[in-house]
DNA sequence: CGTTACAAAATTTTT
DNA sequence: TTTTGTAACG
């Protein structure tokens, strides 16, 4: 569709028919609004120079440079002070921004705790430390604390809050400490129980908070009446400068309000990666830490900005642009996948010509496959599968990706039943480790005795608390004496309340000795901290489930007591302090630089977990219109164009070769039996369509056949109950009392019809 | 307290 | 498009 007649028909048609044109505009892969396009500075030379210099100061130092292209060397070795760089998907970003690191610092001699390194994941940040370390070999001990402002953002805010001056200016302590999000839902339900306050949509409260933030509308939903919303926001203030805690975005939000009181440090270098994920608060928070002699370095891909709706801004790239006045450079190289699939997944850009440069070979074209539907694609899948296992070819380059997690699930049964070595790719989350979970709870009350809400979590914890949640116990460490700690005053209701000495109030009496007891021993043995909180008691010992739990909690505790002893400085009860705000910060007490284990198997995940990783093979499943993008989404075009991003990553993890699958009769609702129509902009020689191979009939399936009959009455998960008034070999139909006749497939109608006896 | 009407959310997930 | 949850009404 040409832009004439896209305005011919924009100016005969009414409102209503805009978001169709914008669709169908959306389907041809262009976009109706203009794209912004900086002046790129390109590479003048191929600074040859420069890496003969350095590699005379020193080899080693030299290789890591010698590798780079002459967009990486540009990025690297201009000496703009305020950088923005453009980096394709696959263009090695990371590679960049560390030989940039290690450019300031060796050869510009910048200290590492001038610069401030900025990432959106621990994964990340972790990788960025990992190389220094290990570039710099086991000679520095002091290395931890001069990489103290590399990290995630709230991890760096958290270090610049620690280290302000006077904390008091925004009503906060030193020792702060941090909730994670189910703590922070405890601490409101409390304040909502302790006050009697009646509050409307209870568990959209975070999305409530962020709307009235942003918005200033106390309302939500069908809402007409305000509740105590207000007061509880009020209250929550008030209540988090008492107990001393903050919520993740309270990091980045007050380490901004702190740092408008003083700048404590003064960085010379500020470097963001992943900056096209920035939102307000962070890229306020660059700004504040920016002063007269910081220069900036941020490296981001637009294409890849798929966290919008967690509020990554809009124009970022652009107001940044002109408001630092920064030079543009890009990384156009892939050196990931075939010419083939980076052709493919150009055409979904915005722009897209020419804007990935392709290093590989062109390679074979993407398969679109279609299936029956999800059933079928599963067992299409397993038989690939089998097939290449039988080849005795690795798995752990496979990978299948899934636009919601609902969608894994039928794959990963099918996988299970045939004996598949597959592998889930999820944040191991802290809440699905009981022991630790409550541990965590444990170790943040010994720390502050005041944290009502780590108390209460410990004996309304489901496996390991012993009272249910009620308003009453709530409402009886609210009502304490002014000098009582709520560690004392649960101590004393349950005493009085529960006539049997209990195990729990064991636990809280040593909880309240811990700190001058035995954190201030020399040893912090393993044994000896389980012996002294009385935890085998409580771990439910005659559980089958009982050394696993001990396993956890002695796992946990090793971790927080190496982190402790590789600090080498500071306090130990401030290092305790540090390490538990580790713990929260990465959901997770492997807080010590974990070596992640490689699993083993195919991999499945959704397109958003596959964020930042390649593999050999890459299949799509259920690629249908509807599912990416989301039929719920289908106007306002700018979730569409994050959902067309999606798919634009979801190629471009694939380094070999790209499988697409669709359902001709999907079985989610809302779905259309229609390949997703961004494909329709991927040119047709790139893509090659195909027909699931699925159907060859095996022994075990024509026994089922013989399962189902004319006149059969069967039931169908969402179309009720109906009756089967045709068979062939491969296909039966079934005439449904709800929505009329639907065709099956022989060898899936097991897995969807049951037979109702008559 | 049950019914009706209606509006908005649903999906993705890191710290 | 379906599901969910609130407001309003009797």
């Amino acid at each position: 569709m040409s832009y004439k007649r896209l305005h011919s028909r924009l100016k005969s048609s009414n409102e209503n028919k805009l978001d169709q044109i914008v669709n169908a505009f959306e389907a041809e892969g262009r976009a109706l609004q203009h794209h912004f396009t900086p002046e790129i500075d390109y590479p003048k030379s191929d600074y040859n120079n420069e890496i003969q210099y350095i590699s005379s100061l020193d080899e080693k130092l030299g290789r890591t440079f010698q590798r780079l292209n002459q967009h990486q060397r540009h990025a690297v070795f201009h000496p703009s002070c305020n950088t923005i760089l453009s980096a394709m998907v696959g263009s090695g970003k990371t590679t960049v921004l560390i030989a940039k690191i290690f450019y300031l610092h060796f050869i510009k001699h910048i200290p590492f705790d001038k610069m401030i390194v900025l990432t959106f994941t621990n994964k990340a940040a972790r990788e960025i430390k990992e190389r220094i370390a290990t570039f710099l070999g086991d000679a520095h001990v002091e290395l931890k604390e001069q990489l103290r402002y590399f990290g995630t953002f709230h991890a760096v805010a958290r270090q610049l809050l620690n280290e302000h001056p006077d904390l008091n200016k925004i009503g906060f302590k030193a020792d702060f400490m941090i909730m994670d999000e189910q703590e922070k839902q405890d601490f409101l339900e409390r304040l909502i129980a302790q006050e009697n306050l009646s509050i409307k949509y209870h568990n959209q409260l975070t999305k409530r908070w962020r709307k009235y933030i942003e918005t200033g509308d106390a309302l939500m939903g069908n809402m007409k009446n305000e509740d105590d919303f207000i007061q509880l926001v009020q209250l929550a203030q008030t209540e988090k400068r008492k107990i001393n805690a903050m919520d993740f975005d309270d990091l980045i939000s007050l380490c901004n309000e702190a740092l408008n009181h003083q700048v404590a440090i003064s960085p010379e270098w500020i470097i963001v990666d992943e900056f096209q994920d920035c939102n307000e608060d962070q890229l306020q928070l660059i700004e504040k830490l920016r002063n007269h002699q910081s220069n900036i370095f941020v490296v981001g891909d637009q294409n890849q900005s798929i966290y919008g709706w967690r509020g990554s801004k809009d124009h970022l790239f652009e107001e940044v642009h002109s408001r630092w006045n920064t030079t543009w450079m890009e990384l156009p190289q892939n050196y990931r996948s075939t010419a083939n699939i980076l052709s493919a997944a150009e055409s979904l850009l915005q722009q897209n010509e020419n804007v990935l440069i392709a290093t590989r070979k062109s390679g074979t074209p993407i398969d679109l496959i279609r299936h029956y539907d999800d059933q079928q694609e599963a067992f299409y899948l397993k038989e690939q599968l089998t097939t290449i296992q039988k080849e005795n070819l690795p798995l752990d380059n496979i990978a299948i990706l899934f636009r919601t997690h609902q969608q894994i699930k039928i794959v990963e049964t099918v996988l299970a039943q045939a004996n598949i070595p597959h592998q889930l790719v999820k944040k191991a989350e802290l809440h699905d480790n009981p022991a630790q979970n409550f541990l965590l709870r444990v170790l943040k009350v010994c720390m502050n005795h005041n944290d009502s809400d780590a108390c209460l979590a410990l004996i309304f914890d489901t496996n390991f608390g012993v009272l249910k949640r009620s308003k009453r116990v709530i409402q009886s460490l609210n009502t304490r004496e002014g000098n009582t700690t709520a560690l004392s005053a649960l101590c004393e209701y349950l005493e009085k309340h529960k006539s049997k000495p209990l195990l729990h109030i064991k636990l809280l009496r040593q909880i309240e000795k811990f700190t001058n007891e035995f954190l201030h021993n020399e040893t912090l043995e393993t044994i000896a901290f389980i012996d002294f909180l009385a935890l085998r008691d409580i771990l439910k010992p005659t559980s089958i489930h009982h050394k696993e739990y001990i396993d956890a909690v002695t796992e946990a505790w090793e971790q927080i007591v190496f982190f402790i002893k590789a600090q080498g400085w500071g306090e130990k009860s401030t290092m305790f302090q540090l390490a538990i705000g580790q713990v929260v910060l990465e959901g997770t007490f492997h807080i010590n630089g974990r070596i992640k284990q490689k699993g083993q198997g195919v991999h499945l995940l959704t397109i958003h977990a596959s964020k930042g990783l390649e593999f050999d093979k890459v299949y799509i499943a259920g690629a249908n219109t509807g599912i990416i993008p989301l039929s719920q989404h289908q106007k306002g075009s700018q979730n569409l164009k994050e959902e067309k991003r999606l798919l634009f990553v979801a190629i471009t993890r694939g380094k070999n070769n790209v499988e697409i699958g669709w359902h001709s009769q999907p079985s989610t609702r809302n779905t259309e039996a229609e390949p997703s129509y961004f494909l329709n902009a991927i040119p047709a020689h790139l893509l090659n369509r195909k027909t699931s191979a699925a159907q060859n009939k095996t022994e075990e399936q024509t026994e089922e056949s013989a399962e189902w009959q004319i006149d059969m009455l069967v039931k169908h998960k969402k179309y009720g109950s109906g009756v089967i008034i045709s068979m062939s070999e491969t296909e039966l139909i079934c005439n449904f009392d709800s929505v009329g006749e639907k065709p099956f497939s022989i060898a899936f109608a097991k897995a969807l019809l049951v037979k109702i006896e008559s």
